[in-house]
DNA sequence: CTAATTTACTTAACACTGTTAAATTAACGT
DNA sequence: ACGTTAATTTAACAGTGTTAAGTAAATTAG
């Protein structure tokens, strides 16, 4: 009855295939609304096997995480190849905000859940630069344009700068996110036009 | 043993402490990690009574925060004795995330929660101004500075405007919220600078 | 080539959850 | 006194995350 498998990489192949299986339902149902036995059964296993990859649903869900940070990571990076300063910044942005509203669940998991006390080091085994990954790359062209003396002149700090353009955005995203669904429904592009 | 009750308006008393034990178990330990058993023995009834008041967690977790809603709208007003205009939209802003960062758990069950499908009127029973009149009184100062001409020109909507002041300073409390902790520590007073 | 160990997995169980059906028990109107 | 109604409870269902204990195959050891 019980399909053996064994060999040294095929491990890891199972440990991928219970993070799709997770990430598919998490993202489509929301991550209270799956249960492990469900996880395990759509990929014809006991639920204990989620058990030998995994220390906890939490910790499931903190790889899946893991994985999407990377993703969005990357994509920013491609849009780092942009030459003009200020066009980067807004395709940063928008690229962010795309990110967000194309995988509102994705994103929920994210940005939007608190995780376990503090989220840091304790289960997320990427180094330093993960989810700093995407910030660190919004910091550094903001960091640029602020040295080009590109900003206005009341504006102090290319940190802070940077941390006021990535909350702008979250807000725009998280809100819309959240309360989708009401007596709104311009604000598209509005981001755009958010600061400069 | 069982302890009766009876008469008009004990049930609204009954009622009001149940949801007064559910606020601070919720606000305390977050939605989740409450049960109805619990809130139940914390007021000496059984889970089975809560049902007879509430349809289920989902409406009694909305009851709270129909009350929470009001409470933060009756702050807001307060507020809008100021006289003067931006004054008067700075408190604003202010206040809110005051309120935001000091019942941070109310305000994630208030505005970072996602509800059922979509949160609108099925188990709200409130009119339609208890979360609006928050952002309705936004929304009055900003028309009412919008038609007096203090915004730039380019802003051309006083809806959209008043919309972005409020996604940007959720951004910065819920992001706070989420990621309060980590390689962070500025900007408490930043959305004193957000726009204008 | 059998015997012991390790590995991959499963079944069974614990303590809990939200929720409902079926009592129980008191007060009220007749 | 009697039945009705309302408030509350106990018992139960189906499901949850998680763990302990078992099972069977593959690998290693003798």
């Amino acid at each position: 009855m019980p399909p053996r498998v064994k060999s040294a990489e095929d491990r890891d192949k199972l440990r991928a295939r219970i993070l799709d299986a997770a990430r598919t339902l998490f993202v489509g149902r929301g991550i209270e609304a799956v249960s492990m036995r469900e996880i395990a059964k759509q990929i014809n296993y006991s639920s204990t096997t989620l058990y030998h990859h995994f220390a906890d649903k939490e910790a499931l869900l903190q790889a899946v995480c893991d994985e999407d940070f990377l993703q969005l990571a990357n994509g920013m990076r491609e849009i780092m190849q942009i030459p003009d300063l200020i066009a980067r910044i807004r395709a940063l942005g928008n690229g962010y905000a795309m990110f967000a509203l194309q995988n509102p669940n994705h994103y929920r998991l994210m940005f939007m859940t608190p995780r376990t006390p503090c989220n840091v080091d304790i289960t997320r085994i990427q180094q330093g630069n993960v989810e700093q990954d995407a910030y660190a790359q919004l910091k550094r062209v903001v960091t640029d344009a602020f040295e080009a003396g590109l900003f206005r002149s009341e504006l102090t700090s290319a940190e802070l700068i940077a941390q006021t353009l990535w909350a702008s955005i979250h807000g725009v995203c998280s809100l819309e996110i959240t309360l989708g669904q009401d007596a709104w429904v311009q604000w598209s592009s509005i981001q755009s036009r958010l600061e400069l």
